[in-house]
RNA sequence: CGGGGUGUAGCGCAGUUGGCUAGCGCGCCACGUUCGGGACGUGGAGGCCGGAAGUUCGAGUCUUCUCACCCCGACCA
């Protein structure tokens, strides 16, 4: 029987007391990120790292299993490229880090190093704070006739945003993602493509990251700088604020015709190519800790956590421990071959209760403490993170129960979270009523008549944004929460990361 | 970029109206005792007091400038 232990993290803030500053000491002292030297960039640590690493090969598989192949373009865009396409340059225009020499120089009055003024750049270039530019100037040369299409690239590579407010892996200067970006002949072709990517942004944060998410379309208003429709994935963290989590954008022919990338089509005829890109990233890593974990620290997914059981030994003697290492083992490679990743910590350094905070706090979904009682007994304690409750559990067969544990804490994961978010979520059908309501956050399923001016006015007034129009929105009249006017379904809102 | 706050050992902090050799806790190193939920003892190492300029016989402390970070606003994935 699974016992709940008693334990507190020490000197950590609980989220109920101070929110933003539990996730900023916790990504910190769960060893994933750090504040570097650069104003507005993070280190991350092996630990986050290995985290991210475990996203990026699920969604490159599943990249893969729907057709696509990564390569890479260039870190640098020509200034004049971005100027390209009219919506897309004015949304990134303000956040651009600028390239605009090429050398340095013994500074003349001994300070150092100084750009050197003969080394100005005839043209200067942009760090590239997302690709479809450079890689629709690429496009061009690919695409000749239909038989070229459909080109589905993803590439992997860092980005630059010069943003004035930053918080780990939420909101950086610099952060890592992934990039897709598609071409295809048709416009319901590049349609499909951008709802199949979102759909497969949405099976790898449910079943991978154990994280529900709505699925939906932006308002016109949050949509992506230079496409025709926007769709998203919205997660909800554990203080009640949205969290946007992947976008797969529809960009119709905008980049085609600014570019040019025409193709015949089996007619003999020019046509403009259609364009889709989607994309996640390193926020990712924001949104598995704010949905997850608790006041005693980190708490992984099975399928995304680094470390899945860590064992600690506990004896007295050199004796024991050689005994204790013996013993385990055996338990070790039983775990190995049911592809679980086991950290055997028999460090002596350490004495085990600090051990057993340090994994609980990474968020290790089992934990397994082996004693002297246990050799006796042929058994070991078993402790789980998700919901911190141990038990002593007879060492036959224990890699078949650990791994069974493995599946219950993912979908208990899941579950605790949809629940979360169901309890989160209402319905609101007045003005005041929306008012009170936002204050507690959470999603509110309200009528709006579709108007941008509303929809700023209600972010004017309450911060609130549209998070998303679902997809599955029932049909339903109604009247519109702030102006009254007539609406047909319910869109979500919410005050978001 | 507006308002507020903080910079002193790796981390968290104290340091009085300017005064002697700048402290404390954690961590670190050595040895010993310990080891089933963050052990204890003894000894030790570790500082350009964010940076620059100034006032002064004397600056961690006062003045000016600057840089970085945190919180709250405006902008964003």
């Amino acid at each position: 029987m699974y016992k709940l232990i008693k334990y507190m993290a020490k000197d950590f803030v609980k989220r109920s007391e101070n929110y933003s500053e539990w996730y900023n000491e916790l990504v910190v002292r769960a060893d994933l990120a750090e504040q570097s030297a650069v104003r507005g960039c993070m280190v991350i640590k092996p630990y986050g790292y290995a985290i991210w690493e475990k996203m990026q090969h699920q969604l490159d598989l599943m990249f893969k299993a729907t057709g696509h192949q990564n390569a890479y373009f260039p870190l640098f865009i020509p200034k004049s490229f971005l100027s390209r396409e009219a919506e897309h340059v004015e949304g990134f225009a303000k956040e651009c880090a600028v390239v605009t020499h090429h050398r340095l120089m013994n500074d003349p009055n001994g300070g150092g190093v100084v750009v050197d003024p003969n080394a100005k750049l005839e043209e200067e270039l942009i760090v590239r704070p997302t690709s479809e530019t450079i890689i629709w100037s690429t496009y061009k040369n690919w695409i000749k006739s239909y038989r070229d299409l459909p080109i589905l690239c993803n590439q992997w590579a860092n980005v630059v945003r010069w943003e004035m407010r930053t918080r780990m892996f939420l909101r950086t200067a610099e952060f890592l993602w992934q990039e897709g970006h598609t071409a295809h002949a048709t416009r319901e072709e590049a349609e499909e493509e951008t709802r199949r990517m979102l759909e497969v942004y949405a099976e790898f944060a449910e079943k991978y990251m154990a994280m529900p998410v709505l699925k939906g379309h932006k308002s016109p208003n949050e949509r992506f700088a230079g496409a025709l429709d926007t769709l998203c994935i919205e997660a909800m963290m554990q203080d009640g604020k949205a969290l946007q989590a992947g976008t797969s954008h529809f960009l119709g022919q905008n980049f085609a015709k600014a570019f040019d990338v025409q193709f015949l089509n089996n007619q003999n005829t020019l046509e403009y190519v259609w364009a889709t890109s989607w994309g996640v990233s390193t926020r990712l890593m924001g949104a598995l800790i704010m949905t997850h974990s608790d006041d005693n620290g980190l708490v992984l997914p099975p399928h995304l956590a680094p470390i899945h059981v860590a064992i600690v030994p506990i004896c007295k003697s050199d004796e024991q421990q050689r005994q204790l290492d013996e013993h385990i083992a055996p338990i070790v490679k039983a775990l190995e071959a049911k592809g679980l990743t086991v950290k055997y910590d028999n460090r002596p350094e350490y004495k085990p209760g600090w051990k057993f905070n340090e994994y609980e706090f990474k968020g290790v979904p089992v934990r397994l403490a082996i004693g002297p009682r246990d050799l006796e007994q042929g058994t070991c304690e078993v402790c789980r993170r998700d919901t911190l409750e141990k038990a002593n559990v007879s060492i036959e067969g224990i890699a078949d129960h650990v791994a069974g544990l493995m599946e219950q804490i993912q979908a208990n994961l899941y579950k605790k979270a949809a629940d979360f978010r169901a309890s989160m979520t209402r319905k609101v059908d007045t003005w005041d009523d929306f008012k009170t309501e936002i204050e507690k956050n959470g999603f509110l399923l309200c009528h709006w008549d579709g108007t941008a001016e509303t929809e700023a006015r209600i972010k004017e007034e309450t911060k609130a944004t549209i998070r998303c129009i679902p997809f599955d929105a029932e049909e339903e009249p109604g009247t519109c929460i702030y102006s009254g006017k007539p609406s047909s379904r319910r869109v979500v809102f919410a005050r978001s990361y």
